[in-house]
RNA sequence: CCGCCCUUAGCUCAGACUGGUAGAGCAGUCGACUGUAGAUCGACUUGUCCCCCGUUCAAAUCGGGGAGGGCGGACCA
């Protein structure tokens, strides 16, 4: 594969590339690595799902992939995890995590997994984290993290360390490209402004866009009706998309054109399937589409209804977590210890 | 270590002075209207009033104690 496709694999689907030209320079110099890191929170849904399916992208392009689960970050963010169920939301993101990979058509294995504390406990880690700690201010830490750790009337220190944290692994993972939300962006600007400062050098940054929830406007993670989670059973989900915000012709805010888009057809692709929209004769009879600008297309004319659509889009996504699903409902276990106030049994 | 302030619905808060066992906005649910959803109307729901003890016929409200949070002061050899 040349560099052309290796660019068009790594680039498809994402929001920004910081930048072009220095991912170009990796590409010729060899096979460089990646890295994208998760702080094991709340429950997964497909917006996670969005983000990880390219990794896929990235194996096929010969980038070596770790996966961070960042658990110390779960914690330093505003205790978003509780301490005593770091091990349990670990376990259970990487089992949710792999079978994502899997769903999107590659291979876990190939996929290498590293637990923050893993390595953020070292004395050398932590030394520089203390260096960083006296060189940067407070209102620049806050700046890099605001989007990402969340804001609070009384703030912890612990999203502070959390940028410079995260900074850190870049090093530590040695990795030359840092993925994942347009999220982290402010945070992995501060880490190509003093990473260099550190012993280490600024990664190349590619972010995915972050994408609409199903009620228009953001997706939250405090409204369950906004996102389709992993283990949504497939009535469920069918029930979400069929309550999604999809007003007739825009595309604007659009949730259930955009995981269409970025979840749906990368992966009908990969297993060399069309999109089928089943419509009753009344309306036109069924349509078939070969790719996503097609469907766009014929919403935006107006020749296919969210209504039509909306059922369609619901089966394909069910289609696609099934795997996942599968996983998960396969060893309930996890999810019972990871959030024990919403599956624990006693 | 000292002083002051805060804690009421999922969220933001009112009610406390002058005790009568709780309200608004937003959110949510349900209908109407749309071949979806939203918007817009119409209806509805929501609570260990932070915890304990006490006073009282009666405590979110008064008194005492405690917990959590915030602000300030003091200390600065």
């Amino acid at each position: 594969m040349d560099t052309a496709d290796r660019l068009d694999l790594v680039s498809r689907h994402t929001q920004e590339v910081v930048t072009e030209d220095e991912l170009e320079g990796l590409f010729e110099d060899g096979d460089p690595s990646a890295y994208i890191g998760y702080a094991p929170t709340g429950e997964m849904h497909i917006g996670h799902f969005t983000t990880m399916r390219k990794l896929a992208d990235f194996l096929r392009a010969d980038v070596d992939v770790t996966v961070l689960i960042a658990d110390l970050h779960a914690h330093l963010d505003d205790n978003k995890s509780p301490f005593d169920l770091l091990d349990a939301r670990s376990e259970y993101y990487r089992v949710a995590i792999e079978g994502m990979i899997d769903a999107a058509g590659a291979d876990p294995d190939d996929v290498e997994f590293v637990r923050g504390t893993d390595f953020q406990l070292d004395e050398e880690y932590t030394l520089e984290m203390y260096r960083m700690a006296a060189e940067t201010t407070i209102a620049r830490t806050q700046r890099a993290a605001s989007e990402v750790v969340r804001e609070s009337e009384s703030p912890n220190l612990g999203g502070l360390i959390y940028p410079l944290m995260q900074t850190l692994d870049v090093k530590a993972l040695d990795a030359d490209i840092a993925y994942g939300g347009v999220d982290q962006r402010g945070i992995y600007m501060l880490s190509r402004e003093i990473l260099p400062d550190h012993g280490g050098h600024s990664p190349v940054c590619v972010f995915a866009p972050l994408l609409s929830g199903l009620s228009g406007g953001k997706m939250s993670a405090s409204d369950a009706a906004s996102k389709v989670n992993l283990t949504d059973s497939p009535d469920e989900v069918e029930e979400k998309i069929g309550q999604a915000y999809c007003p007739a012709g825009d595309v604007e805010d659009n949730g259930v054109l955009e995981y269409l888009n970025h979840l749906v057809f990368p992966v009908l692709d990969v297993e060399g399937e069309p999109f089928v929209v089943e419509r009753p004769e009344e309306y036109g009879g069924d349509l078939t589409y070969e790719s996503y600008e097609a469907v766009e297309e014929d919403f935006v004319s107006g020749e296919l209804h969210p209504a039509d659509l909306k059922p369609a889009v619901g089966t394909a996504i069910s289609e696609v977590i099934d795997p996942v699903r599968e996983r998960l409902l396969d060893r309930p276990e996890l999810l019972a210890e990871a959030y024990p106030e919403t599956y624990g049994d006693e």
